[in-house]
DNA sequence: ATCTCATATAGCCAACTGTCAATATGAGAG
DNA sequence: CTCTCATATTGACAGTTGGCTATATGAGAT
């Protein structure tokens, strides 16, 4: 209502990496490391703007065993949130960045939390064969 | 269509300056001065805010005589712009900054450019009665 | 051609933002 | 209880942003 709540959630969806963290998780929720892997930025940095869509009412978290999920649509009582994530699923999703976080979260949701964790929060290089080591860890999370 | 593209715009419309400038603009075209004496901002500041809201498509720009009026709606092929601009009519209007900006918007209105400019961009003090000197300029535009 | 004046631009500065490496936290497993 | 490990937090740093003052620009008026 207000406008600085406003500011808060069009800030919040204004900035790219949010928006394709918002997009991976239109499909489903994913837990941080999932993220992590996809969108190959540091687990510190992810962490942050889950903190930053969750207090904007844009995301809810979820315990389960030692992974904390997130998924779209937090707290009730946010109007320009749940207005904006309707019209955030109709754009973007054409642009080729979405495109390639798209291909990499599918990988991510075959292998699963666990099995991005195992390999350091990377993902397996092409379709996940259940077989493949993970990469040598000269500098994990690079890049 | 690019993230690109939409970065620009929301980034556009997530500032308050900004979008208190196209919640003014929602009723029709206004001049620079006439929006410098409602927002109480320095003039640089408000064209600056001009300049990227015509960058991002959201307003368009039309000269009459000494003055530069701005509009709603630039250039077309922007759709997030246009749609942003639909979604924003009914977003906001509840705002006590908005509501005191409308209540000065329509003084802004009476007077007209002309009537804003020879006050030096400051508006009467209450509904103008076409006679009220402009206030003495110890720091003109001043907060 | 010159002057006026509304607007645009330039330059500056403090505050904010996004990123990372390093470290702290805290729930589950043993 | 202790250890492990996924996540959160902290601190540092570069880049961006939004405001201002001062100055440039350029179309109308004289």
């Amino acid at each position: 209502m207000s406008i600085r709540e406003y500011e808060l959630v069009m800030k919040s969806v204004a900035d790219p990496t949010r928006v394709r963290i918002l997009k991976l998780l239109e499909s489903g929720e994913m837990c941080v490391c999932q993220v992590v892997a996809v969108l190959e930025l540091s687990q510190s940095t992810i962490s942050k703007h889950l903190f930053l869509l969750k207090m904007a009412g844009l995301v809810r978290e979820r315990q389960e065993k030692k992974w904390v999920h997130y998924s779209l649509g937090g707290s009730v009582g946010v109007p320009y949130a749940r207005k904006m994530l309707n019209t955030l699923k109709g754009w973007l999703n054409g642009d080729p960045v979405i495109e390639r976080d798209r291909k990499r979260e599918a990988l991510a949701r075959e292998i699963g939390p666990a099995g991005v964790c195992e390999r350091g929060m990377t993902l397996p290089a092409r379709r996940a064969p259940a077989c493949c080591p993970a990469p040598r860890k000269v500098t994990v999370g690079s890049k």
